[in-house]
Parts: C-alpha cells; structure tokens; sequence
DNA sequence: CAGTGGTCTAGACCACCAA
DNA sequence: TGGTGGTCTAGACCACTGC
C-alpha cells in the first residue's frame, strides 16, 4: 500500500502534491486519526470497550500490527486504556484510580490527598454571565459570549487548602447548575463527561507565587501574608479545543505541588 | 525462546521458581536492561552512538523487532535519541535544543529564556561540608557524609530571577571548584557529564509558595513580602540514585513555571 | 475453552543521510 | 550507493480474563 492510498472506504488523503515537502504519513498515523475521530464523535463513549484489534484490522484493512501501533500511542497519550485479556477501553476520569488526574497537590506526608479523608468540596458561587476578553481569549470564543462561572473550595481534614474559580464555554455545558454540581460526589471531569460529552484529555499549566487578595484569604481562612500557589490551567478536549480555564489558588504550608520531569 | 532462558551469553535470569508470581519477563525487557548497563558503566558515553539495531540483534541473538522495541522504550524515556538515517544517540544535556532540561520557567511573554538574551550565571558560594539529616537523607548519604554546596543566581535581561543552593555527593563530584563552574558556560548538567561522567536522567519536584528571608531577598533584590516559587529538586542518574539536591527559588512577577498536563 | 491483548520473529520495502 | 532507522505484513505462540 503506498503512500498516496487511502485506508479501506475511508478518504483520508496522506500526500499534497502541492506542498513543498510530500508530508508522508504513515499508515498507522492515519488509522490513530481515524480511532481519534469514532472517540471525538462520541461513538465510543469514555468507560467502554473499542472493537478488538483483529476487528478494527479487519475493518480497516490493514494488518494488526498497524492498528496496534496506533493503540499504542493513543495509550500512551492516556486516551485508551488496554487491558490485557479483556480489551481496549476509553479513558475516563470517573475511575477512583484516577481521582486526581490533573490535580498535583499532595500533602507532604501521606502521598495521597484522600489520605486524611475525602476531600469536601463546596460550591460558592456558580453563574452564567459574559466573557471578558481574556477569558474569551483562554476559551477561544468571543468578547462577550456566554460563559458559566464556578467558584468551589476544596477542603482536607476540614482545613479550606485550594480555591478555585472555572470558567466554562456556555454552549456545551448548558444546564450545568450549582445544584448539579454539589449534589454530584466525585471527580468534576467526570460529571462533564457523562452529563455533556465533554472530556478533558490534556492541559496546560502556568504556576506562580502570589498574595492573596482579601476574598481569597477569607475563603482560605489566611492571613493576607500567606503566600499562595497561583495554578492557572487550561483544558483541551480531543480536538486541542480549549474547553475549561481554571484559576486555582492553592496552600503549601502542609501540601505541595509534585512534579515529576522525565 | 522461553522464559527461563537468558540472552546470548549474559546471564540475566528472567523467573524466580521460588517467587509466587513467575515475574514473567518479556525478551525486550532484558534488552533494555543490558542496554542500560552498557548507560551506566559508560561505555556508550553522552553524545555518542550506539551500535545499530542490526547489530544489537545479532549481538543479543534476537530479532532486530525486540531491540527496536527495547530502543523504543529507552528513547522514550529520554535516554536514547533515534535519527533516521544517522543511528541512534545516548541524550546528553549539551545540546543547545535542550538547554535547559529539567528548568520549566518561561517569561510570561516570549515562551523561552533565552530570547532575552543568554542568561547571566553568578555563583555566589561553593563549598564543602558535612551533610545535615536532611540533605543526607535526600542524596541517600549518612549524616556527616562529605557533600558541595553551591550558590548561584541566574539573572535574565539583567533581572536576578532564580536563587539555587545546590548539594552534590562529595565522591562522585570530587574536584568541582567555584572557579570550574565559572568558567564554564553552558549547563550545568553538560559540566557533570563531561567532568564527571554523572548523567541526570530524570528528577522529582516539590513546588511551594514562600516569602523570601533576609539573604534570599537581597540576592534575588526583591522586597521580603514578594512571594517567591520554591522548587525542590532531587535529580537521579541511571539506577535511580539521587545525585543532586537543589532548592529554588523563582521570581514569577514576570515569568512562571509551566507544566503540560497528559 | 474461546477471545483478548502481549511478545517474538523474519522478511520486504521505504525514507533519510552521508560519503 | 550503502547503511541507518521507520513502516508494514503475516504468522506463531504466550499470558490473562471470563464463561
């Protein structure tokens, strides 16, 4: 199969006659896009199985060891998850394995943040209301557009440790309430998932030290001389869509942020 | 090839009979693990190539489809570097692409340190000294056990930015002298490799926010009520012992601490 | 036991690089 | 042009899971 064939009756051109370099593709790169595209659409859902490596060979008309390439990257991109003798399923952050999936803030004894307890988590403030343009610009909508606001506080062994505002493009989280979001126990990505089809895949984070102003040190319980860990992280969806922007605000007396750089 | 059998003529048992789980090992497993010995001793040094996957099969007695899996992993793990045509290379940190490795502070503005200019590197203090409880226990030392510590400030566009004191294991690190790390431009981790054979392969962070003391706000000329980053590095060289301790302290009014979240 | 992912092989061919 | 890594295939067998 060369270069310029598409896989079984999909179209799915690999060479541009018309760019400078052919830009080659290889085969199983474009079977990942065509796996990226059955997860995007929502066809196979977050939790469950995809079809067997023999049967997307099959369907795709390539050999297995093609379709496992593009498996394994997908994999390794923490979008599947294979499971030896049972399949290969879809991510989701609604497992309690993976609670915490883009939260880094450990305590600085215990390893794991539910060590003292689950985590209490309340709502302060939830509304819908316009962007402002950098909001807008962190979300890729317009000035103006609707957003949903969320203010929460995370509290471990009853002492209030990170506070967080989420803002949220109005479109596809319309009917989320703070009703919906206090009466829901578990991980917040994993109510985005079931409730709007909507799944976080990576993030970006940038961090900084700062001061609180006097709402965030009320609702900390600090003194205004309490430095804080500034945590501003963006949510991409499938398609490198910015779908969440969060500004968290975080204590380090007894937690850190761990890191681990490979 | 079974599982009990070993590679070629290196004796590299892969069950335990009397352990209740086999320990099955995969083939490719054993590759990488003679590989990384082959890292270690350094005989394959930074910077170098290694011998080609053909060659490898035929030393090892498998097929070049089990080194290459070997290499893949190795490669991912940033230990190894694949250029088509060329071969493949053991990583080092003196290439100008990976300045700075392990350092995630960006300018808010401009996304690399350097496009500020190249950065001014003053050390402060060099010396040697027995190990407290604590730096021992991080280097895995005894207490009392001989280690360096080193000052520096890194300034950008002229602006002192980054405070580090650094402890470094007082045999591997033998002859490291203020003057030496003066004199040498280029990374830090680039002067362990050459001079001292240490290749840092991975490190674990610890992030907090803290207000600066006496010294610490004169060195960085901050104010004692500016929050500051704290970043706790310990680095690791191949078999997963510790060979640095650093503390950081980071000036974030006009850059911060990325991290990409997958 | 059948079905899944995991390993290993052997061989063909392609893309890239340097001499 | 020869050598290197990169892709793709087909087939055999192994390890794990659940019925």
């Amino acid at each position: 199969m060369n270069n310029t064939s598409s896989v079984a009756d999909n179209s799915f051109p690999v060479a541009d006659a018309t760019a400078p370099t052919p830009a080659f593709s290889p085969l199983y790169q474009q079977i990942k896009g065509l796996i990226l595209q059955n997860l995007q659409s929502g066809e196979w859902k977050p939790g469950e199985s995809i079809p067997s490596e023999m049967e997307l060979a099959a369907r795709y008309r390539v050999s297995q060891g093609t379709v496992r390439k593009a498996i394994d990257e997908l994999a390794s991109d923490n979008l599947l998850i294979r499971r030896q003798g049972k399949g290969t399923f879809v991510a989701t952050h609604a497992e309690h394995h993976v609670q915490y999936r883009f939260l880094k803030l450990v305590p600085d004894r215990g390893g794991d943040l539910d060590t003292e307890g689950p985590a209490q988590r309340d709502i302060v403030d939830c509304k819908r209301l316009r962007a402002s343009a950098d909001i807008a610009r962190a979300l890729a909508l317009k000035t103006g557009d609707a957003v949903l606001q969320v203010r929460r506080v995370l509290s471990f062994a009853g002492i209030p440790t990170i506070l967080e505002d989420l803002w949220l493009p109005g479109g596809p989280f319309k009917g989320l309430t703070a009703e919906r979001l206090t009466d829901y126990h578990g991980p917040m990505y994993a109510l985005f998932e079931t409730e709007f089809g909507v799944r976080m895949v990576r993030a970006d984070e940038k961090i900084r030290a700062v001061l609180p102003d006097a709402t965030q040190s009320q609702l900390l319980k600090v003194d205004g001389g309490t430095p804080l860990l500034s945590v501003e992280r963006i949510a991409y969806t499938y398609n490198d869509s910015p779908m969440e922007l969060r500004r968290g605000f975080y204590r380090t007396e007894n937690h850190h942020y761990h890191n681990a750089l490979n």
